[in-house]
DNA sequence: GTTTCTTGCGTGAGCGTTCCCAGTATTATG
DNA sequence: CATAATACTGGGAACGCTCACGCAAGAAAC
């Protein structure tokens, strides 16, 4: 249409057709786009015309070459955690992580791999500036991975408490102790002294923080029956663990699972063994999962604030961005035990 | 601790960098990089010693500049569609997609958002070549979006079928009929006579097909009573539905739910009516999620392959990227009936 | 021994931005 | 009216890479 007289072989307008189509200088037409102020409102006025009648938009692959920026974050999902994967856990992180950089111009990029190999993707794509930051999910509590990308300086946010942390490295987490500790007293509270745990496994900060919260709400009563049994957060491992607790303590009258999916497995074993719930045993899971709503009865549950959890993560992420070198605090949000029938 | 003797302005090793290293040019490295058989193995070794010791690794953005690729596909999850993304479903489909994806030097680009606003910016990064191209998940069946982008000519691969098919976009779907037709017939050969349908929503594909499975399970069938009432795949819709066939047809004796969430709903009804289940009334389900084993009894339901639909989708996309414009069949997955107790 | 391929390698020209410095016009100041 | 300060703007250089050419040297053909 219009004659550039040019042979355009891509599509796209770039910075000096729009300069032409304005009738300024490529520079000027940066800095209209980049917002600098240094621009009278008359050329202004006539840039931005020239971008919207061209449709111009910015290279990124150009522009990231020489800001050395890239405008993109890295999601991190460890996919040997296969449970915590499968709850509405990660859809929700992911939904709150989204919506918060939905506000900025960051691009989310999605890695899902485990072990040494993505360690080693991790830190190329990191170390070598193809993402500006990472957030990491549900690894292990041992992993290095986190530690070292701190180490070179690379802006990063952790979900859930890292086990080792002789580096800070900033975190979100939901105040697991807290939850487990509300959900035992009120397992107390409505007159149950016969209280078993079912534990999480003990390498996760999950797992030690959850059942930290049952023991301290224990503490300091008397006259109350305690068991502990252990289990890896899977509905198979809370059966095995019901019937652990049950071998030991036949006259349980309460359970605190430290998953829904543990607490479902629970279930199952007691109304098997003739227990019924909560007339005979109160139960008490952990995640406020899809499983809680529809056990029979519907399981009363610990909530996280999973979608919180994820704009946390991304303002974590976002203020070290702006920030540089800037040190963090964790993020500890708060839990709500739903109460339904089961308890 | 290592003396590298440099002040590192940027740190990361260029091509020429490498280059010197090696005693060659630019141009072999970047050969060698890519795989080009026109180097001498003298030469090559010695590039590759260079790169090990030098750790280097090519500039996305700088080749990106270049080629007009980026080695990104988008993937656009339609946040509305919110139990859709609640259910393992989500989970799966990207697991199964970055799964294949890792095999390539593909990156995953993430995005979240739904109605206009979406469709203009998932448009702007496709046409404007940030990306490579797209899988797009979970949509309604009217959204003009995939149309527009395979018009645009770039590569697109959709996660259920498209609602109007006027233009040919590839697409995998799971086999809905087939699956809700199976499912009716089991109900039909365990001698059940009054069989219900409680539908999803028909403004989508999943749906509309599960739908007509469960009347051409029946078509021929005579002395059956059918009943249809409708939903919207949630758990609520479902009691509803199923108060509404109660209503119509106290006699019921069999139901095929459009969704697992639906299913529950129903066996919730059931109870409260006290009908027992599979005793007076078999239900099945569709989706085969986390709730159908945690339903008392357990549900029988039909599942589909959520992470092969992933890894096809990412196939799909492939074949695309590697050979422009080149048209491709639907992929429809088989489904599994898999069966618990409550049918 | 000259000519013609073939194979391997080096080099210049961009890709579309941003950054910075040097202008030019405009306005304030003496 | 001259000079200094200010406000905008233009354009060169660079970011790190790929690609198309072109040249050198050895192999094959005459």
């Amino acid at each position: 249409m219009t004659s550039l007289g040019r042979v355009r072989t891509t599509g796209r307008p770039t910075l000096e057709q729009v300069a032409a189509e304005a009738g300024v200088s490529r520079g000027t037409v940066s800095r209209v786009v980049n917002g600098s102020l240094e621009v009278s409102t008359t050329t202004l006025r006539a840039v931005q015309d020239a971008i919207d009648k061209l449709g111009y938009v910015p290279n990124h692959a150009a522009r990231s070459l020489v800001t050395r920026r890239t405008d993109t974050v890295l999601l991190v999902v460890s996919e040997s955690e296969a449970r915590v994967f499968d709850e509405p856990f990660f859809a929700g992180v992911v939904r709150g992580l989204g919506q918060e950089l939905a506000k900025t111009n960051l691009q989310l990029n999605l890695m899902m791999a485990s072990g040494a190999r993505q360690r080693d993707r991790v830190e190329q794509l990191v170390g070598n500036g193809h993402v500006d930051g990472a957030v990491l999910i549900s690894l292990h509590g041992d992993d290095p991975l986190p530690r070292k990308l701190v180490e070179v300086g690379a802006p990063v946010a952790l979900n859930g408490r890292p086990f080792s942390s002789e580096v800070a490295v900033p975190f979100v987490d939901a105040d697991n102790l807290a939850g487990a500790k509300s959900a035992t007293e009120y397992l107390y509270q409505s007159g149950r002294r016969r209280i078993a745990a079912l534990a999480g496994p003990q390498d996760m900060a999950a797992g030690i923080d959850r059942l930290a919260g049952y023991r301290s709400a224990l503490k300091s009563r008397r006259g109350v029956t305690r068991v502990v049994a252990q289990g890896d957060f899977g509905q198979v491992s809370g059966e095995q663990a019901m019937r652990d607790v049950l071998e030991r303590d036949s006259e349980v009258d309460a359970v605190f699972a430290a998953s829904d999916l543990m607490a479902a497995g629970a279930m199952r074993v007691l109304r098997e063994a003739g227990k019924r719930v909560p007339e005979d045993v109160a139960v008490i899971g952990f995640d406020d999962s899809d499983v809680a709503r529809n056990t029979e009865p519907a399981m009363t549950s610990v909530a996280q604030p999973v979608q919180r959890m994820g704009t946390e993560l991304a303002k974590l992420l976002i203020t070290q961005l702006e920030e540089p070198g800037r040190s963090l605090d964790p993020v500890i949000l708060p839990t709500e035990l739903v109460r339904r029938g089961s308890a």
